[in-house]
DNA sequence: CTGAAAGCGCTTACAG
DNA sequence: CTGAAAGCGCTTACAG
């Protein structure tokens, strides 16, 4: 097992510097070698020692990934989306879950740095309020690219959704329906897409001349089914005349409608609901219920990407400059806001 | 970035090897210099390189993970589990996508050999029917375990769900609730645990004197909501007086649901449904729909167990055992069989 | 066009 | 109890 370029320079009786420089295709080494030594390393099913070589090269083609929540699907297309460009380009992913913990991801982002990966991918777990760590990342050899959940204060490239956007147009769509009183059920007051999506929510109301009352918000902490459906009801106990709902995560969403069905609350005949992210269950519930699908897929491919890009800028001794990808967002209608 | 044992040695004025075998506690290093060298190293920080480690220890702390789906999520409560006990031992995990390809899980054993992993968890893919790459595996330093899709002709360590007893008691439950007439959206006919609940299916109907009839029975080569309503439909055409539907998935259920609902037949009272896997979804949907429990979190972590009981038995010479470990499942009821 | 040599950062058998 | 030396498998600057 593990035939090593040694044996195989014997084998051929040239040198193992020959060997390797034909392999990575040097342009001193003649046609002719270069040809014998291929064809047997192919025949033989050569494969270089990565961690020997990374000895040298310093380059390990490893990523790291850390997500906040290994059961959030969301968090999978993206992830479907890396894996893919990944192994195109010869990469593999370590994936880490730092569980929504700020403490276990500071520990995590150490351990990936201590394997020396190439980059380093990250959403932020939503307690995360310190940056050393990534600013750690910055400072080692590793590249860093955050997705979906960043923040303002950390200077890397990132790929982002349009949150405010969002928030607006799942707010304007239950405006254009004719709500009056739309309440929303938001996440917490850090991250920056919670923030974000909060933004658009007030933007929308302001725009069409709706009074803002906080009243009409509640927090959720966990953004589960089990938190849309407590707030739900605490916001009806308030008598509000509640018409519309804007919830900043399907489970909210999917919590509200179970609210509602089980207190024989029309939907959409007395309140619309609108979700976020457009997991299959909104779909598959009674009414469906219409959603922001957030394009998951493609954001794990932009992130990877951009760090091709920085690879290649690294390679070439460019200096590398951070970017900004925002991706699009698109309203999923359905009955819950017929 | 990234000190050295020399350097450290450099410093305290002793032999990087001194400085070596205090890191790792052997006991012919005194404790007061023990204690020195600690303490200097967790002050600094210190980490040893793995792949420099590795090229002598032969062991890279890393473990490659084939999933064959990555958009089912039952994969990513079995990830949990690992990741968690992974997390624990210092491992990392890579994760892999082999997309219910043979040809790319089998590049993906190679890549993952060539990583150097320490442990390789697989889960087949659909249509895999050579076995030739999980015997390189076996034949490489890596270890090699199968978890819920695995296959009797490869000799390793396993994790698997007892899927003959499952589709047994999904079925018996139907029966016990006066169905007479039972269909079954069955999966594919290769994988092992598709064979096997299948015969749990047939070996209910026999225990009870029902006669099994084929053309009650109808192959999903996708696993889908829209196989499952597709299938359903065609059941339905035959007319054959189907009053009870056991399904092998729950998309499969789900789209079984989705076309007796547009077509007013009611459930349970004219059929009644049954899925498996337990997803968010079946429960969500109206009516929800009865399913089976699979230990996903369970089945991670004792498939981490086995891995690390192999480890450990590697290091101290015993001969490695394989072991078949079967996980429990538990009949989730619901209206769709109420 | 080819190859000897140094070195990446570690571990461990061996000597003292 | 401590350390010099060899070696893991590669890459690359340098010499010829």
């Amino acid at each position: 097992m593990g035939l090593t370029l040694k044996e195989i320079a014997k084998e051929l009786n040239v040198s193992p510097t020959t060997v390797s420089k034909a392999l990575q295709n040097y342009s001193d080494i003649s046609e002719i070698t270069k040809e014998k030594i291929k064809n047997y390393a192919r025949k033989v099913g050569y494969q270089p020692n990565k961690q020997a070589a990374y000895l040298r090269t310093r380059k390990t083609k490893l990523i790291g990934l850390i997500i906040p929540n290994i059961e959030n699907y969301f968090f999978f297309k993206v992830l479907k989306g890396m894996l893919q460009e990944a192994n195109k380009n010869e990469y593999q992913l370590i994936i880490c879950n730092s569980n929504e913990s700020e403490d276990l991801e500071k520990k995590l982002v150490d351990d990936l740095i201590n394997q020396k990966v190439d980059g380093i991918f990250i959403s932020l777990a939503k307690d995360t309020i310190n940056f050393d760590h990534l600013n750690k990342v910055l400072n080692s050899e590793s590249s860093l690219i955050l997705f979906d959940r960043t923040s303002r204060l950390v200077n890397c490239s990132k790929v982002v959704i349009d949150d405010e956007k969002m928030g607006f147009i799942a707010t304007q769509n239950l405006i254009d329906k004719g709500c009056k009183k739309i309440g929303n059920l938001r996440g917490t007051l850090i991250p920056q897409n919670s923030i974000d999506r909060f933004s658009g929510y007030r933007n929308a109301l302001e725009k069409n001349n709706f009074k803002f009352d906080t009243n009409l918000v509640a927090i959720s902490k966990k953004s589960t089914v089990k938190d849309g459906y407590k707030l739900t009801k605490e916001l009806f106990k308030k008598e509000l005349e509640l018409d519309g709902l804007v919830c900043f995560s399907d489970p909210l969403a999917i919590g509200a409608v179970k609210f509602c069905k089980e207190n024989g609350i029309g939907i959409p005949s007395e309140i619309r609901v609108s979700g976020f992210g457009n997991i299959e269950s909104a779909s598959v519930i009674t009414p469906p219920i219409t959603s922001i699908d957030q394009e998951a897929f493609e954001m794990g491919v932009k992130t990877m990407e951009l760090f091709l890009k920085e690879q290649l800028d690294l390679k070439q001794k460019i200096n590398v400059s951070f970017k900004t990808i925002i991706l699009k967002t698109k309203l999923i209608e359905r009955e819950s806001t017929a």
